[in-house]
DNA sequence: ATTCAACCTGGT
DNA sequence: CCAGGTTGAA
C-alpha cells in the first residue's frame, strides 16, 4: 500500500522495536538529516519528523508513526513510471531491513538485559527502541576517526562537510516543511576520493584538525592495498568490499585489521566492529562509558579528575559489560550511552515540570553532552524533585540526593 | 610494558 | 577544562 499523495509506503513496525528519533541521532550515524513536520492536530500519532539519508544512488526518506515506518525513495532521474518506482521501493525496503537489522527482536533483548541488570531495567521504558544500525564499514570507519577527542555536534559537521566536498551532489529535494527551500544531498565519498594527494591539506583548512592526516592516510592505505576503482562506475570500490568481508572473520582478527589504520585505536576499532561488522558483543569503552561503569557497576576508579584508559583497564571494562549484558552487550551499551546524551534530550518531549525551576545555577558541571533527562521525560514516581540534576543512570542506582551530589564533586 | 604530553577546534 | 582518543616518545 502506498499513499499516492505523498509517495510513502508503510512498513508495519511497533515503535518499541525502533525509535528513529533516538537511533538516528544518538551518535551512531552522523549523516541523517532530521526535518520537523507540521503536526496534524487530528492525528495524535502523526509523525513529528522526516529523516533523510543519501545512499550512493538514492535518497531514502523516513517517517514514523506508533505502528509504522513510512518510507519513500527518491532517485535523480525524472518521472519514473509506476513499475520503476515499485522496484526502487522494493530495493529500499530490503535496504531498510538490513540497515535497521529488523530480523533482530529488540523487545526480546530488552527483556533479557532488564532481567540481568537492574540499572538497565530502570531506564528501559524511557529509552525504548534503541537498536544498533548496520552501517557501511567504510563510512563508519572514517566517521569514527573523526570522533577522537571530539563531540557529536562537530563530528556531524565534519562528516557532512566530507560528503559535500568529496562527492558530487546526487539530487536536490524540497524540505518537507513546505517552505519551498531545497536541500542538496551528497553520498558519502568513496575511498579513492579521499586518497587524492591534496586531501589532507584541504581537510585541515576545513577544520578537521589533526584528524585530516588520519583520514587521508587511511584512505590511501586502503586504495593502495586493494585498488581504487573497478569498471562499473556505479558499484563499490574494492577496498569497501574488502572492509565488508571483515564481517566474516573473528572479532579479534577483524580488530587487528582495523588497528593497522592511522587514527584507529582500540575504541574506534570497536565502534566499527560493533556498528558495521556484526560484532554484537563488542563494547566500545570511552571516558563516558568508563564513568558509567564506575558509578553504577562497581568498577574501580574515581569519578574525579581524568583517568588514563590503559589497555588493561579497557579489557576489564569490556569483560564486565559482557558479563552483565551477554552476547548483545554492545547493543545494550548503546541504550545506556544514549540515555546520558544531552543532545538527545531536546527532542520535543514535553516538559512535565515548570521551566522556572531556578536552583540549578551552581550545579557542578558534568563532562560531556550529558543532561538531566528526567526533567523532561516522564518521571518515575519513585524519584521526585531531586531528579533535576540527575542523569537517567543516576536515578537508576537509587542514590540519595546527598550521595549524588557527593559523587559528582570533581577535582 | 606503562605512562604521558601533544594534538586541531569549538564550546562552557 | 572538556569533547564517544590516538600517537610517539620517554
Amino acid at each position: 500500500m502506498t499513499c499516492s499523495s505523498t509517495g510513502f509506503r508503510a512498513l508495519p513496525l511497533p515503535i518499541i522495536q525502533l525509535s528513529l528519533a533516538a537511533v538516528l541521532k544518538c551518535g551512531q550515524s552522523f549523516r541523517w538529516t532530521a526535518y520537523p513536520l507540521k503536526l496534524d492536530p487530528e492525528d495524535a500519532s502523526s509523525p513529528t519528523h522526516e529523516y533523510r539519508f543519501c545512499l550512493r544512488d538514492r535518497v531514502v526518506c523516513l517517517r514514523q508513526t506508533a505502528t509504522n515506518i513510512l518510507y519513500r525513495t527518491v532517485q535523480p532521474d525524472p518521472q519514473p513510471n509506476a513499475n520503476q518506482q515499485e522496484l526502487r521501493d522494493a530495493q529500499t525496503l530490503l535496504w531498510l531491513k538490513d540497515y535497521f537489522q529488523l530480523d533482530v527482536d529488540l523487545a526480546l533483548l530488552y527483556e533479557e538485559w532488564g532481567s540481568r541488570d537492574k540499572v538497565f531495567l530502570s531506564i528501559q521504558d524511557r529509552f525504548s527502541g534503541i537498536r544498533m544500525l548496520r552501517q557501511d564499514p567504510w563510512e563508519n570507519l572514517i566517521s569514527f576517526i573523526c570522533s577522537s577527542n571530539n563531540n557529536i555536534s562537530r563530528i556531524t559537521k565534519m562528516v557532512q562537510s566530507l560528503s559535500k566536498e568529496y562527492s558530487p551532489p546526487l539530487l536536490s529535494l524540497p524540505t518537507p516543511d513546505g517552505s519551498g527551500v531545497k536541500d542538496t544531498y551528497h553520498p558519502f565519498p568513496p575511498p579513492s576520493a579521499l586518497a587524492h594527494p591534496d586531501v589532507s591539506a584541504r581537510l585541515r583548512s576545513l577544520g578537521f584538525g589533526y584528524r585530516a592526516e588520519f583520514i587521508h592516510r587511511t584512505a590511501k592505505m586502503l586504495v593502495e592495498t586493494h585498488g581504487d576503482s573497478i569498471q562499473p562506475q556505479d558499484s563499490d570500490e574494492p577496498s569497501e568490499q574488502w572492509l565488508r568481508t571483515l564481517r566474516d572473520i573473528s572479532t579479534e582478527d577483524a580488530r587487528a585489521e582495523l588497528l593497522k589504520f592511522v587514527g584507529v585505536g582500540r575504541k574506534v576499532a570497536d565502534c566499527v566492529l560493533l556498528m558495521s561488522l556484526d560484532k554484537t558483543d563488542v563494547v566500545p569503552v570511552d571516558t563516558h562509558v568508563h564513568q558509567i561503569a564506575i558509578k553504577h557497576y562497581g568498577m574501580k576508579g574515581s569519578t574525579k579528575g581524568k583517568m588514563n584508559m590503559t589497555p588493561k583497564l579497557y579489557e576489564e571494562l569490556c569483560t564486565k559489560f559482557v558479563q552483565v549484558w551477554g552476547k548483545y552487550a554492545g547493543w545494550a551499551h548503546s541504550v545506556l550511552f544514549t540515555s546520558d546524551l544531552k543532545s538527545f534530550a531536546l527532542h520535543g518531549i514535553p516538559q512535565p515540570n515548570s521551566p522556572l525551576s531556578s536552583p540549578v545555577k551552581n550545579r557542578k558541571k558534568r563532562s560531556r553532552e550529558m543532561t538531566d533527562l528526567v526533567r523532561i521525560l516522564p518521571t518515575p514516581p519513585s524519584t521526585p524533585s531531586v531528579s533535576e540534576s540527575a542523569t537517567a543512570t543516576e536515578i537508576a542506582c537509587n542514590l540519595s540526593p546527598a550521595e549524588r551530589v557527593k559523587k559528582r564533586i570533581r577535582k
